[in-house]
DNA sequence: CTGAATTTGCAACATTATAACATTCGCAGA
DNA sequence: TCTGCGAATGTTATAATGTTGCAAATTCAG
């Protein structure tokens, strides 16, 4: 569980697979949880790339190997994934992305470029912790947060200076 | 733009509508915008609870009453309302509840009882800075934020005490 | 009144997600 | 090795959510 390149800029993105697909491995193991040739193909789908990827963008890729899958395949392993904190739902494009941090408790922030469609994770201790004081302060017992930021990237910022 | 009660609490709801129907009144004039029978009889049906109701259950209501509407009707009234601030989708549940801030500037967060249904706003300085700190650590131009936490409201927790 | 712009009606369609049930697979114990 | 059980997958159909495109109606300024 080492620190991530940026998913903005360009780097070795086959050494972020192989990492999570290491990770993946570990975790499943550790928790007695099967990670089977469907689970482990859409993960590696899901890490194609830093952007959040719809259930039926995998269920074409699973498609064009050749593995005539339906929507269940693809929603089952996703829910796996998704149980072991593998991969998260991104509920403002109803799409899924790879998570950095597998294996850590945490609870996510997503910075989402809406140009160019990259997300990045990121878990900020200071943020968390506002949200459950502020939650607090209504004796709102809170479970689960949903984070996400939509705006422009460093890269993207520089290409459309304002708008 | 008085404050409101806690939703979670028995209260005077109709209090609750007639503000939120005089604050859309107000800020649509305010704009030059028009809130059609249409739009106003959609924001009056989202204000019946504090839950938030998914655009197919207004459609509903919308039919129950005699209106025969389609989907599109339905969304258009949320999209002209959601551009005026006077409600909000929660994203995570696909559904849309009344602004309690509505013609303030504000990044909502919602906490959602999962058993009750209901959800609260806030605004929370704190929280706001904070993720806009945190996105600015990444260089990132933060437009848009959404912000959903799922748990259990006070009433909730004393009904079921633990689990 | 007239014409342009906004709003609504309507039909079809697209996308996302789930239900229900049959079948196969992996693995542990006989 | 065989057998049986539970987990996982395949398959079909369907539900739930959201959109496109175009025509008709309404509103409002001039
Ligand atoms: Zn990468
Ligand atoms: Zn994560
Ligand atoms: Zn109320
Ligand atoms: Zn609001």
């Amino acid at each position: 569980m080492s620190a991530r390149a940026l998913p903005y800029r360009p780097h070795d993105h086959d050494a972020c697979v192989s990492q999570a697909m290491a990770d993946a491995r570990a975790i499943c193991q550790q928790h007695g949880a099967r990670l089977t040739t469907t689970r482990e193909r859409v993960l590696e789908i899901i890490w194609q790339s830093h952007k959040p990827l719809g259930a039926y963008d995998v269920l074409a890729k699973l498609a064009s190997e050749g593995h005539s899958a339906a929507p269940p395949t693809v929603y089952r392993a996703l829910d796996f994934l998704q149980q072991y904190g593998l991969v998260h739902r991104i509920a403002s494009l109803n799409a899924f992305i790879g998570c950095a941090h597998a294996g850590e408790l945490h609870t996510g922030m997503f910075l989402i470029c809406r140009c160019c469609g990259n997300a990045l994770e990121l878990t900020t201790t200071s943020v968390s912790k506002a949200i459950h004081e502020a939650a607090s302060t209504q004796a709102f017992r809170s479970e689960s947060v949903i984070l996400e930021v939509t705006g422009l990237c460093p890269n993207c910022q520089a290409e459309q200076p304002d708008e």
